[in-house]
DNA sequence: TGTACATCAGTGAACGCGCGTTCACTGATGTAC
DNA sequence: TGTACATCAGTGAACGCGCGTTCACTGATGTAC
């Protein structure tokens, strides 16, 4: 039997290691992954790993890029293409949720210093930028989508970071998102004011 | 001779042992934090740290808190009490300006799992909470201040890590601070929008 | 179908490292008389 | 002013730990004949 995913002496212990790295972030976010922890939770020798992961920093990468993965589709599960303020918020929502959801995670993929060469990352990195810009293009057409689409990202990474670190108020997930629905909010408002299209009169009195 | 700030057979170890972290995180600010090397660099055996600090932990959390207390200055000197949309943008800017002249510093108070129990932490996060509340207050009268700083601080607190974690453009300050100003601009002409004093047309028109 | 062989995923011992923390100590300072 | 003493900042040896990484190996698998 050959399967695309080659099953080998344990069956893929990439894939197994991978696991291991996330459960040990979820059960301690403080701990530092480390390649020997993962092989014992992968319940292989702690040389093992390094048939499939060249070092330490391969697999951290490794992990990170799953992440990025992960959140471009949650996201995408939040709202397909959103082109409203309303629809915007949603996934806006969505990625506040799920740092808070994975919090070790979320930290590794952006708090831990990236080597900027791994193409894994980078690549991943790329990809979530262009989702952002994709959805500020469709929700604000007839603005900048490159300055505004930094404006949003950088508004909800925002709160997702200061979420995590404790410094707003985290009770509920309700509350979490009455903020993060907010926050959207009153940028948009901004945006429209600012549309060439829609202009708010205090805007065009420049003229 | 009789000082507050005793001087003993080293000095002031406790300051010293401050500042060498402070070095050290400047040098590398990948590496960790470590009690031994912060000893090492301050020219003292490994465990005299002890009699300053309880343990690693109390290191760590005094570091951020001078980061805190620095930040504070930092935001201050940029402009004392800013109120209106341009001198938020100037604070704003020197806040991004900080974290990325000091990106390990700025790690060490944000990034690292902060245990909520360290009072001196505790307080310094509040103080710059306080801090941009007032400026929001100031600089948006008739808004909701809770509201609009968490809006206003989650946005510069995003740009300052998505900077700091390359995910932007960082190739000269210059580049960096328009940036930041061009985001707190548009915020400020969404909250101008939703003011009651100050209401745009399309928002008045709801009524 | 059966045998010989090459491949290579996973093993386990070993290395040298830096770490946090303990402990009994030492020796400079400041104070009481 | 001089001596005895208490304080306590800093020492240095020692502990046990987990780490990343190396190396020669073993043994299951898949392949060629």
């Amino acid at each position: 039997m050959s399967q695309a995913s080659g099953t080998y002496h344990h069956g893929d212990l990439r894939a197994a290691c991978l696991r291991a790295a996330r459960e040990l972030l979820e059960e301690d976010g403080s701990a530092g992954l480390s390649l020997r922890a993962v092989a014992r939770r992968a319940g292989v020798s702690a040389t093992a790993p390094y048939r499939h992961f060249a070092d330490r920093d391969a697999l951290v990468s490794a992990v990170a890029a799953q992440g990025y993965r992960e959140l471009a589709e949650h996201l995408a599960a939040a709202h397909p293409s959103p082109s409203t303020p309303d629809e915007l918020a949603a996934v806006a929502v969505a990625y506040v949720r799920f740092a808070l959801e994975r919090p070790a995670l979320f930290r590794v993929m952006f708090a831990e210093p990236c080597d900027p060469n791994s193409e894994e990352r980078v690549g991943a990195t790329t990809a979530i930028s262009e989702y952002v810009r994709g959805i500020v293009r469709r929700t604000f057409p007839g603005v900048d989508p490159d300055a505004l689409s930094t404006t949003v990202w950088a508004l909800v990474h925002g709160l997702a970071f200061l979420h995590l670190d404790g410094k707003l108020d985290t009770s509920t997930p309700e509350v979490v998102a009455g903020q993060v629905r907010a926050a959207v909010h009153a940028l948009f408002t901004a945006s429209a004011a600012l549309s060439p299209t829609t202009a708010a009169p205090h805007v065009r009195a420049d003229a």
